[in-house]
DNA sequence: AAGTAGTTTAGAACAATTCTAAAATCTGCA
DNA sequence: TGCAGATTTTAGAATTGTTCTAAACTACTT
């Protein structure tokens, strides 16, 4: 399949961001395979398993910048945790506790209807919806 | 309006828990007026405002406790900051940013059909429904 | 190749929360 | 009312997740 094979640095650039070894390698643990939900401590171990050094503060920063340049979303789920979300699409989440784990579903599948209007002097940015699970 | 006054040392009582001087103005200040979305750094300063001095891990093992009770539910909206709401229903929130604001909503405004079922192996605990707006 | 701006990094700093262990307080029972 | 034992509070240290600092390094431009 040629032609098909992502240019993660081309990607980055596209997003206002130099194409860095670090960032290429991060990009392409995030973006290739399919969707995933990363906690940065956990992308660190992952990228660390790939013999480039990089460091847990430069894993945060390109996070945040990912995140910030639309190709990341941050969920908040748990206290005292981020997770960072591969879907950037409209998609709501499963929470398995006390995993820690996360599922998306698709927000077409869910009918929210009756939402009351924002407050005053506000705007809706997102709903999201959380649907807690124990095992 | 005599007998109307909440008896807060004997609601903490039946949660099981000693009705402490620190723990009944904690409940008092928690429970008395309408419902409350604290911090425990907000409660902090709200509770050492009438004079009595609790230490910050005090408030810390109050709202860990109340909500282990049932007395308390733990909110989780935004990254590294919990809130505890006094309002234990059934029910779901507006999330004003960047104030940090939370204003409740009631489930039954809201109809959410069509939620997937849960993953294998897990059962519904809950759903969160989080409407983020801004200013 | 050199210059410059942007990036990475180790380590310090920070913020929220939890832990430790000693002092204080609550409770049930003399 | 006084004690004894169990629980709670507390100051301060510790831990965790995250951000900051400033020096070394790297990517892009010329
Ligand atoms: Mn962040
Ligand atoms: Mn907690
Ligand atoms: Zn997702
Ligand atoms: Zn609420």
């Amino acid at each position: 399949m040629p032609g098909t094979s992502p240019d993660y640095a081309a990607r980055l650039r596209e997003a206002g961001l130099r194409p860095t070894r670090q960032r290429v390698a991060l990009a392409r643990l995030l973006f290739e395979g399919g969707h995933r939900h990363v906690t940065a401590e956990g992308l660190h171990a992952d990228v660390r398993a790939t013999r480039l050094p990089v460091s847990l503060a430069t894993v945060y920063n390109a996070l945040n910048q990912f995140r910030d340049a639309g190709l990341l979303r941050e969920v908040v789920v748990a206290p005292g945790r981020s997770y960072f979300d591969t879907n950037t699409g409209h998609h709501h989440h499963f929470f398995v506790e006390p995993d820690g784990e996360l599922h998306d579903f698709a927000s077409d599948k869910v009918t929210i209807a009756g939402l009351p209007a924002p407050p005053k002097g506000t705007r809706l940015a997102r709903v999201d919806v959380i649907v807690r699970v124990r095992r």
